[in-house]
DNA sequence: ATTCTTATTGATAATTATTATCAGATGATA
DNA sequence: TATCATCTGATAATAATTATCAATAAGAAT
């Protein structure tokens, strides 16, 4: 039998590896999150999953959410909103985030250059990845914002 | 006379300004704020601002941490732990995180090849900063982790 | 300096976000 | 299928943030 591919996958293994039940849940958490790219809250996941596996519990979502953190299949994505985000580990990438509406969008791109970036060891620090946050206007805030400059004339 | 200095003359220009009072309370968390490079969370602000004016609310810390936000003195730092982290807004500057204990250095060597990184107008997105975040460990958690796998053996 | 107007603050309650507790349910293994 | 360890749901507890409102203080105009 074929081995289940993608994070689905590689969240199994490692389950096994380290001998921790694969739970429905702990399915359904996943499916929920890898299937999306706008960095949900622990709530939107929540709805997500129990969408599909009713009966969910907010607190077994972060519970969950927790150990596929503990796994490296899921992360918790920096962001200066309230309420922290998640998304599927899925290498490094960058990201777009909105400062006015707080939005975080994907930044596939490798713009090889950049990861060239000369990683400090400053004070001792031992770079593990590298993550490139360009912040600014997504077009809706920016189209809001313009508008609101005329009216203020 | 002269203006004040560094941040807090650029708090007092802009309340000015905008015709908002300049109150004991947003200078003190100004004060409290501008001397650390530690990104410290709300409470860490209430601790200092009310040392050296007592009585201050939390609340109020809130409150004029979001001031001086919206005036573009302070913000809030983009992390992926419990609470928000706020700065002065002192230009553009990188980071250090740790993803062990999640401590947040700031980086102010400007690597110049990397701001010249090609500002993406992907989705209608305009830039206006970027700030490179180095995820690694700090110098306190790597000695922390490498005695723990020692212990493991 | 005094008064007036308006925005801010402290005290407090209310929300929202996250974590802990514990009895019962479920996954892995023999 | 029986066993054991772990997990989950229900719930309570805690942490983080925001809202409410009367009293106060800042800034402008006397």
């Amino acid at each position: 039998m074929a081995a289940e591919t993608g994070s689905m996958g590689r969240m199994v293994d490692l389950c096994r590896r380290r001998g921790i039940p694969v739970t429905a849940q702990r399915r359904a958490v996943l499916r929920a999150l890898a299937g999306r790219r706008d960095h949900p809250t622990a709530e939107q996941v929540h709805a997500a999953a129990s969408a599909r596996l009713p009966g969910m519990t907010l607190a077994t979502v972060y519970r969950v959410l927790g150990t596929l953190e503990r796994l490296g299949v899921a992360r918790r994505v920096a962001h200066a909103g309230t309420g922290a985000r998640f998304e599927v580990d899925s290498g490094a990438h960058h990201h777009l985030v909105c400062t006015s509406c707080g939005r975080i969008l994907d930044l596939r791109d490798p713009a090889p250059e950049a990861l060239s970036i000369p990683a400090p060891r400053a004070s001792g620090f031992s770079i593990q990845e590298i993550t490139i946050q360009f912040r600014g206007l997504c077009r809706a805030c920016r189209r809001r914002r313009s508008a609101h400059e005329r009216r203020r004339r």
